[in-house]
DNA sequence: TTCATATGTAATAATTATATTACACATGAA
DNA sequence: TTCATGTGTAATATAATTATTACATATGAA
């Protein structure tokens, strides 16, 4: 729903998607919602790395986790998919990068 | 100019795009080309480390580069930027990240 | 109680990505 | 010849990303 997006923004979400996993991520979350243990098994990964993946998503804003009680009272750890658009073309690149700061890697 | 994207394709361009000297690249290319010494002092990086992002950015199709004489006649190798358009929403990522293979990081 | 399932994280290893330094070689101009 | 400029790469160091292992804790069902 954001019509703005700041040249930081922009490479948030472009890190983001830059790893065939999490592409994979929105695949299977798009149109359901899906747990985090079910949705490492249907990938083929670890927890622990399916949580590093969702942090990225969830950080660039594309996907986001809510806690649910499963009917046997358990508590299940959804993720949904985030609807977004960004037009991914030379110009708007261009215009968007001219203000990026590009920061030291380290302190 | 290209109509379809595979999964790869997409990941690659993404995977292109996934820094801030190379989105920076991007700005300073658009409407203009420029030759490589020149553009690393622009950038304020040693030329290695340009040659590494520009072969980033010309594997995913992004820039292209060419070798011109210049008046003088030297050798200067020019680069500029392509044109492109990716739909970067939920709906077109899930829909070609379907088909995504993810292969083994090592042999 | 034991088993199968779930969430969540800390510590560490393995692999890539990023960045620097030091070269070689070529041209034109002073 | 020497200096300033250009292209191009090999070797190496540094940092970030990706991935694994090992935990702790909780719930429901058998």
């Amino acid at each position: 729903m954001k019509e703005t997006i700041t040249s930081d923004e922009l490479l948030t979400v472009l890190e983001a998607l830059s790893n065939p996993y999490r592409l994979k991520i929105i695949a299977i979350l798009y149109g359901k919602k899906q747990y985090v243990s079910e949705l490492a098994r249907e990938l083929g990964i670890s927890r622990p790395l399916l949580y590093m993946h969702l942090r990225k998503l969830e950080g660039a804003g594309l996907v986001q986790g809510h806690l649910e009680l499963s009917e046997s009272g358990k508590a299940m750890k959804y993720y949904e998919l985030n609807s977004f658009s960004i037009p991914l073309n030379d110009q708007f690149i261009a215009q968007t990068a001219i203000n990026l700061m590009i920061k030291r890697r380290k302190e």
